[in-house]
DNA sequence: TATGAAAGGTTGAACCC
DNA sequence: GGGTTCAACCTTTCATA
């Protein structure tokens, strides 16, 4: 099954809201659908209060705001710390992802916002401080993301 | 100078609109910073235009959302391709994001989600076939995201 | 960058299936 | 429980200065 506890409303939304957090109305959403914009705002609210939806974020174009060290630090954390570890790295300012590897010594991907690199070391030292060993680390020269398609129902629907 | 081109005003847009991009309106952010709610729709529009702000994003709980199969694929591509094959991998159905490294083997990451094993194969192939070679998979427990502390005002690292 | 009127979106309560 | 309706309220848009 694709999606638990998801019908294709709800899978439509997120579809929806994946291209433009901001700026589509639930109208919008419940014209394409066939439902009013309260079923629609219902279901939105749901889909936050039970954790499918965790926020909205911008994607920001770090390069372009004058940030040129966007960088990518692999570390390693022993297994039994790393759900911990990993959430105490997202605090550490500077640091704005942070992706736990199942397997691997490398298993913690962090990225870091740096304005320079007395700013970076700090970042490392502060992530040596709470127990993490780095393995790695490499400027990210660019990223790019993409809307899950597999939310988007049927595809009889898709723009 | 931490951001080019960004004042105070334009760092504490992008730093409220981190936090909560759907559901911060102009005037919040207008109060807290004592100018017209006009003035903020203008600087938000003109961060949009001049591609500071990429776009309006979920933050989905894959997991929740019933996708196990929520995997990085380390890739390794040619440096003077990099760039148009991550492009042209981000195309890719199931594949939701791709950051290319600077430097050494496995330069580019991508993160795609799957809803069986059928799907990264797939996935596996496509990005093959574009001309990637793939270093390394690994299943992707979590992923965590913070905003960056540095558009919070001026005081530069608490955020 | 600010203002103000018109257009459009959201909210919350009452109601129906 | 989930969907709908409607009126009051809030936000944005657009023209204007």
């Amino acid at each position: 099954m694709v999606a638990d506890g998801l019908d294709e409303l709800d899978r439509y939304i997120i579809h929806s809201l994946q291209l433009d957090a901001r700026n589509t109305p639930a109208r919008e959403i419940a014209e394409a659908m066939d439902v009013s914009p309260s079923t629609v705002r219902n279901r939105i609210h749901r889909l936050e209060e039970e954790g499918y939806v965790r926020g909205y974020h911008l994607d920001i174009d770090y390069e372009r705001a004058g940030f040129q060290l966007y960088t990518l630090i692999i570390c390693t954390a022993p297994i039994p710390d790393r759900e911990r570890l990993a959430q105490e790295a997202v605090e550490v300012p500077g640091v704005v992802s942070v992706r736990e590897i199942m397997t691997g010594a490398g298993n913690v991907h962090i990225v870091a916002v740096g304005t320079d690199s007395d700013d970076l070391s700090r970042i490392g030292q502060d992530l040596n401080a709470l127990g993490f060993e780095i393995v790695d680390e490499d400027i990210v020269r660019n990223e790019y993301s993409h809307p899950y398609h597999g939310f988007a129902g049927d595809d009889s629907r898709s723009n």
